[in-house]
DNA sequence: CAAGCGTGGCC
DNA sequence: TGGCCAAGCTT
């Protein structure tokens, strides 16, 4: 009969560390951001990789990264190209807080990221687990990282509820001191691909004898909350190659500054160009997009030529209507 | 501390 | 089809 891990036992936290790094090792994704070791590299990747998953970072880290390829070219882009190679990604106050920290970076610090976990959670869109990350794996500073992932695994691993700083201690408590950025990114990807939400996949589990849950079923509490459903009307207005697009006011508290469909009458009767499904945070949107006229009181609309449209900060929404229709690539 | 912040892919 | 997320941070 196997043992369930004691933290307070070197055997258990060696043997523990040993076939989760093997494991690791062996088996672990390849992901752009593992190639290199450029702080600005990985800071940016773990900013997008924040509640994201790997597959849309993916496609925008690349394009990303090319368009501004040091802290500095980042710092000395405009907001509105920071946000346009962001658009898609969603939660883009962290692109803001991005942008931010790099000036900072760059002005203050001569474009030199900064070294340690203490420096680096000073920054804006930095906190405690993204400037463990960075130290960790760009500077091998051993602090440990608590994510989702992590947190679920530790929870099963000890099979019970650790909340707040407990976490935290018992992540510490079992980093790998001689390689933190390789153990905190087996953890997460042991929580991505083998200890996942719902049933885990404990047969290919490489830490599974040191396990107290193992194999057992765990019932995910329930989250109640409903979303709203809601439903919208927006115009295409198309002018040879271009398309009437309008600015959300930047004191809006939602994607201020960024680019959208104009709104339709409500009463249009005809049928739509197009009818498309779009969750965002708290509601269901059923939008129809209708071909029309320039509307009588549109506010800060602007005729933007199709090839431009990608250099705008366009909402996501706004993105998959025009790829829609083939008026974007 | 809970709420708010976006999106696209998956089962 | 649609509910459920995914390498968090800020307020």
């Amino acid at each position: 009969m196997p043992h369930a891990i004691d933290l307070t036992k070197p055997t258990h936290t060696r043997s523990f560390r040993r076939n989760l790094l093997t494991w690791y090792r062996e088996h672990q994704r390849s992901l752009p951001w593992r190639k290199t070791r450029d702080p600005y590299r990985i800071w940016v990747s773990e900013i997008m990789l924040q509640q994201t998953r790997v597959a849309a970072v993916l496609e925008h880290y690349k394009r990303f990264l090319k368009k501004f390829p040091t802290v500095r070219h980042l710092a000395f882009a405009t907001e509105a190209e920071v946000l346009a190679a962001w658009s898609g990604l969603g939660y883009y106050r962290r692109a803001r807080m991005l942008h931010r920290a790099a000036k900072l970076v760059a002005t203050e610090r001569s474009g030199r990221v900064p070294q340690t976990a203490a420096e680096l959670r000073i920054l804006p869109g930095i906190g405690r687990y993204t400037a463990n990350a960075i130290a960790s794996i760009a500077f091998g500073e051993p602090v440990a990282v608590v994510d989702g992932n992590v947190e679920r695994v530790l929870e099963r691993l000890l099979q019970k509820k650790l909340s707040g700083e407990i976490v935290w201690r018992t992540a510490q408590a079992l980093l790998d001191l001689t390689s933190p950025g390789d153990f905190n990114q087996a953890m997460m990807e042991l929580g991505a691909t083998i200890c996942i939400p719902g049933v885990p996949l404990c047969y290919d589990c490489p830490i599974k004898k040191q396990c107290a849950s193992r194999g057992m079923e765990r019932k995910e509490p329930p989250i109640p909350g409903k979303r709203m459903r809601r439903s919208s009307s927006l115009l295409l207005v198309r002018r040879r190659d271009a398309i009437l697009l309008q600015q959300r006011a930047h004191n809006e508290r939602f994607m201020p500054g960024m680019w959208e469909l104009p709104e339709a009458a409500s009463e249009i009767a005809r049928e739509p160009l197009l009818r498309v499904k779009h969750s965002i945070t708290t509601s269901d949107w059923s939008v129809s997009v209708f071909s029309g006229p320039v509307p009588r009181l549109a506010l800060k609309t602007h005729l933007v030529p199709l090839a431009g449209v990608s250099q705008l900060p366009i909402t996501g929404l706004t993105r998959k209507i025009l790829r829609k229709l083939n008026l974007l690539s």
